[in-house]
DNA sequence: ACCAATACGACACATCCATGCGGTTGATTG
DNA sequence: CAATCAACCGCATGGATGTGTCGTATTGGT
């Protein structure tokens, strides 16, 4: 929480990008709306980090295509001097790895440039309220994410045990054999017993191939 | 797009709920709504599963907490016979782990249970039309959970160069030295001498860890 | 011109691994 | 009760790995 925020009702929007139209535009709806002001906007990333620090806002719109440093790589930076600040993406792009990449930056929403100006401003409501405001098939992209890892890297119909998966992890953590055992209370002979099992399900032939594939399938 | 749904307008919604008031409440709730029917409502996932075949519902409202099979196991079975049918959670449970698992399975949507009637109807038109809805805390913690894995695991400082990364690569693969040198045209000693390098500075001393390691840092 | 970093190559050797074979025990399930 | 499966244990052996030490060549930077 920073010392602005709790000294003024308002919230403090900044807008990064390069379209002057567009930032114009924002600029005057942020300034008409009640409870929101937009002391700065910017062409790009690096003019908005050279004041970040001293403007302090509480929430950036966002965009990605921009002169120079990407959007992308602009939350990241600004996220590291400002960790608190809510980035807020809005942009044209609505492919998997642009929003993808942005979320793992750290933005906390994800906006396209149709969006009708009253649901901008509840969208920023709904960031400083602690949501998380997407498109409705944004969402969908984002929560598929999940339901495909959950099934993540097609597995064969084979299944592992959980000694079995025991036994992988600690091979992971970088122990020989005989370390394995000793961490298990097994005999070296059984750990041995246990990978080969491992190795006929998987089809594979080196530790790291099983550690490698078994973590891409989220075993381990 | 199941045959029902092309016939008529109306989304068909089933009810998995063990509480009978909320279960005849969301009901008489879902047959008031202009657009929706409620052919049926079950208070166990296996009594919802004998019939959904026969029922072909659009849309699946599912609590968690129920006697027998959970609701979450309950997901992945129904997505197992009717993988295009849409499961929206409906449950108290708002932790991170309930979450993630009910999204892993297959589910498009996750509210709780004091949602309001109006938002519920307006959360299942969502979700018909493509999205995911989600309360707003909700939808912070799963866009949350990719800036968390976009951070990866703290890299204490070191780098590794673009032949290492390759080295590292094949050997995930489960490519022995003479296979990795193959691979790269180099002669095994050479692959010596970069797992080396490798080893020492990630501080390791398998291929194992080092291909474990490079995983989770984002390296392969 | 020199230094540091990177890539490449070679030899040696103790240790570890992958894989073959053979077993026993206990728990679950048809 | 027989069958299955997971987990446990042992022994043998060729080949792969981890680590030591020694080189050369190229490249980019001060």
């Amino acid at each position: 929480m920073n010392k602005k925020s709790v000294h003024n009702t308002t919230t403090k929007v900044i807008i990064v990008e390069d379209n002057q139209t567009i930032r114009e535009g924002l600029t005057l709806l942020l300034e008409s709306s009640p409870g929101l002001e937009c002391p700065a906007s910017y062409e790009s990333c690096e003019d908005m980090l050279a004041e970040v620090e001293t403007v302090l806002p509480d929430l950036i719109l966002m965009d990605i295509g921009l002169p120079g440093m990407s959007g992308i790589e602009g939350i990241r930076k600004v996220r590291g001097v400002q960790p608190e600040v809510l980035v807020l993406m809005l942009t044209v792009y609505e492919d998997n790895e642009k929003i993808f990449e942005a979320l793992c930056a750290g933005a906390c929403g994800y906006l396209v440039k149709n969006t009708k100006p009253a649901r901008l401003i509840e969208a920023i409501g709904e960031a400083v309220g602690g949501g998380s405001p997407m498109t409705a098939s944004i969402a969908r992209k984002v929560v598929g994410f999940f339901s495909s890892s959950g099934k993540l890297e097609a597995v064969d119909d084979v299944k592992i045990t959980d000694r079995e998966r025991e036994i992988l992890s600690e091979l992971s953590k970088g122990n020989s054999y005989s370390q394995v055992g000793d961490a298990l209370f097994i005999s070296v002979d059984t750990v041995r017993y246990h990978i080969r099992n491992i190795y006929r399900k998987m089809q594979v032939h080196s530790q790291s191939e099983a550690v490698a594939k078994a973590m891409r399938r989220g075993w381990i």
